[in-house]
DNA sequence: TGAACTCTTTGACCAAGATCAAGAGTAGTG
DNA sequence: CACTACTCTTGATCTTGGTCAAAGAGTTCA
C-alpha cells in the first residue's frame, strides 16, 4: 500500500473527515503534511497564532498550560487517531489556547485551517461533525470544572479509574495507565505526591492493587461507594 | 410596535439569528415561545432531556451544578440578550449538562432545537455562527480551568474585577457587581466568606473601595501587580 | 415600625492538599 | 556493569481556603 492510499484509508475513518467526498478528501490530502515530533519537542505554544490543526498518528501528545511560575496543568492527553486544535478555527483571535508537546515520539498530520474552512463551506455534513466534536469537548470541559470545584482529589481519581474500565467490566479488571503518573496526576489536577498517597491509601483499604503502571480494581463497588 | 415585529427586531440582532433570511426567521418565530420565569424558579435541571434552548430578554439566570451534598457551583451567569443551552444541540445524549434557574424575575424565549437544526441544514452562515459561539464558549471554559488550577482565589477575583472594567478605563473607575456577591463568588469558585475577606484585604491595601455592590478600583496598576 | 428574610461580614478553628527534602526504584547507555 | 536520568514514594511541615457559628445590614411587607 503506497503512502497516499494509506493516508486516504486512515483519514476516511476519522469522524471529522468521514463525510468528505473524494474531491474534498483529495484537497485535504494535498495540503496536509506529515510531521515527526520527538518526545519532549514542542508542537505549538499557547497564545501563538494558529494556522493548523492536527491528527495524531502514533505516539502521544499533551495539551497544557503553564502558570507564571512554571507550574504545568495538563488539559488533555492526546492518543493516536485523535484530532486536536480543530476548535480553534472558530475561536476569537485564532491563537492556541494551550500549548502542545510530544510525550512520546510521535507522528502527526497537520491540516491547514483556512483550507478546511473552505471545505466546511461546501460540506454541511462536515460542519455538523465539527459541531459534534466541539459539543463533546465543551461537555468534557464542563465536567472537568464540576470535578474540580465540587469534588476532591480522591473522587477525581476514582472517577478516572472507573472511566478506564471497559464497558461492563467486572471486578478484578486490570487497567493500564496510558501515561506517567505525574502526567495523569496533572490531568486530574493533583500533585504527584498526593496522587501517590491516594493510591497507597486505596491499596491499604483493599480497593485496588498497584503494580507500576498497572492497577487492578479489586473492589469496584467499594470504589463506587467513595463517590 | 406589535409583539411580532418587536420580536423580529430583537432577534435580528442576536448573533445566532443574524444570518437567517426572512422565511427562516418566520419559522423560528413561529416555534418560539415567550416564557416568564419568576426569581428562584427552575428552568431546567441537569441531566434531563434537552429539547429547547433559550434567549434571555430581561432578568437574570444562573447555570449551575450541584454536588451530592448540595453544594452549588455557578458555571455561568446569563444576562439579557444572551442565548444559552444552544450547544446542547450537538452534545452526546441531548441532556442539559447544567441546571438553570432565574435569579431575578425573567422573560425568555424558548426555541425548539429540532427545528433549529433543520434551519442549520439550510444556512451555512448560521452554522458558522454557531461554531463561533461554541468556540468562544470552549475557550472560556479552558480559561476557567486554567484559573481554577493554576491560580488562587485572589488572582481569580482580581482578573474578574479587571474584566469588568470598560475598554481602556483609567484608575478610579467604578464597577457594579451584576449579581449578589455569593453568586459571583460561586462563579469564581470562592466561598462567600473568603470572597468577603479578600475584598476586605484589598481595601486595607488601598487597592479598591467597596460600597455594597459598587467597587471602585483605586489602584489598577497595583491590582495588575497581584497577578 | 418592626418582623421576617436574605445577604454579608467577622471571628475562631480545621483540614485537604501543597511544599520541601530525601530516598527508592527502574530503565537506558557507554 | 556502573553511571546517569527519571519517575515515584514517603515523611515532616505548612498554608490556603473551608467550616461553623453568630452578629450586622439592607429589604420587603403588613
Amino acid at each position: 500500500m503506497n503512502n497516499k492510499s494509506f493516508n486516504l484509508e486512515l483519514l476516511q475513518h476519522i469522524p471529522l473527515f468521514e463525510a468528505l467526498n473524494e474531491e474534498q478528501m483529495a484537497d485535504i490530502l494535498k495540503s496536509s503534511r506529515q510531521i515527526s515530533l520527538p518526545a519532549k519537542k514542542c508542537l505549538f505554544e499557547k497564545n501563538t497564532p494558529a494556522s493548523h490543526f492536527y491528527l495524531l498518528l502514533s505516539g502521544q501528545v499533551k495539551l497544557f498550560s503553564l502558570s507564571a511560575d512554571g507550574d504545568e496543568k495538563v488539559i488533555e492527553i492526546i492518543n493516536p487517531s485523535q484530532t486536536f486544535a480543530e476548535a480553534i478555527m472558530f475561536m476569537p483571535m485564532h491563537v492556541y489556547p494551550v500549548s502542545a508537546e510530544a510525550i512520546k515520539n510521535s507522528e502527526l498530520y497537520s491540516f491547514d485551517m483556512k483550507q478546511f474552512r473552505e471545505i466546511l463551506e461546501n460540506s454541511r455534513e462536515t460542519c455538523f461533525r465539527l459541531l459534534g466534536t466541539m459539543g463533546r469537548q465543551l461537555h468534557g470541559k464542563i465536567n472537568d470544572i464540576n470535578n474540580l470545584t465540587l469534588h476532591n482529589a480522591t473522587y477525581r481519581l476514582v472517577i478516572y479509574l472507573l472511566e478506564q474500565l471497559p464497558e461492563g467490566a467486572l471486578a478484578l479488571s486490570s487497567i493500564h495507565l496510558g501515561a506517567t503518573k505525574s502526567i495523569i496526576a496533572s490531568r486530574l489536577s493533583i500533585k504527584p505526591e498526593t496522587f501517590s498517597r491516594i493510591l497507597l491509601r486505596m491499596s491499604k483499604q483493599g480497593l485496588i492493587e498497584v503494580h507500576g503502571n498497572d492497577i487492578t480494581l479489586i473492589d469496584v463497588a467499594g470504589l463506587r461507594n467513595l463517590l
